[in-house]
DNA sequence: ATTATTCCTATCGATTTAGTATGAATTAAT
DNA sequence: ATTAATTCATACTAAATCGATAGGAATAAT
């Protein structure tokens, strides 16, 4: 089961859409919602986030549409995945109140550590995929399930 | 910055009080609560799944508490974390409306492999470190902010 | 019997998530 | 120039999840 965020799905879903399209002709939010059965209008708020990231570039009016920056070979997972997580506002830290035991301080600290490393593994894996895998990996699937219908 | 859920930040908590106590006596959920600045009515319900984890015993009325069952070093990260995320229920698949195109199918079961490759990732981390390394480490940090007081 | 505790289950407020709604700005095509 | 198709910006909303709180039943030491 996939526990991305939904956005974080969406995002990578039209991505893997953009890639598989002719990168010198945009591609419209409408047609990547088709596609994969996303809400058009919330996909338009993804696609603002990628852009703002530097993955894709947008082109208004009519014919207009997102096409990818760079090649797919070039874009990590960690990369979209983080553009999309990235808008989190800094909790601003409006609670000055640091009144903790040392007890919890300490506590704190050692569970800190520890996130940052479960972070730290998970970008690793992150890193090392590329969105070309990706779409290699959803091409076979979808030939593998197309052939199914012909035994 | 811990990003831990606080269910699973308190019940890592709620375990290296455990561990630091004798073990042959009962710690009640009061005391975790009051040392590590918890609400003491929400502990008993961490402890409890902990219970259900086999990772704690309990014992009723007054004297009662809990007790570690292992010792710290044969308890790993990873059981503590599972035991408090796993009460996830099962989404019983109420929907079984399956109808989705065989490109949004492909994109999901891509999605899905990525998120297993990340969970693994994830509890590779948590599996090698022991509650016995941090109880270890909380009591460095311990002495060396106590020391900071004497320069 | 009394009292201290765990255990069970329901409820609640706040926050976050997922999605809609409205409309302004931009630009290609006519 | 006008129109139509698109992105862009912002606000709103419904539902789920999170972080607790609440009331009381069960158990056991004294």
């Amino acid at each position: 089961m996939n526990r991305f965020p939904i956005k974080v799905t969406y995002g990578i879903m039209a991505t893997i859409e953009l890639a598989r399209h002719d990168r010198s002709i945009p591609l419209q939010a409408k047609a990547i919602a088709m596609r994969q059965g996303i809400p058009s209008r919330f996909i338009e708020q993804i696609l603002q986030a990628l852009k703002q990231a530097g993955i894709v570039r947008s082109l208004r009016g009519p014919q207009g549409g997102y096409t990818l920056t760079q090649d797919p070979s070039q874009i990590s997972l960690a990369e979209l995945v983080n553009s999309m997580n990235g808008a989190e506002a800094t909790p601003s830290s409006t609670n000055g109140s640091t009144d903790q035991t040392e007890n919890r301080k300490a506590s704190n600290t050692v569970l800190s550590r520890i996130w940052a490393q479960v972070q730290e593994a998970e970008q690793s894996v992150l890193r090392v995929i590329s969105l070309q895998s990706l779409v290699e990996q959803h091409q076979k699937l979808e030939s593998q399930h197309s052939l199914m219908y012909h035994i």
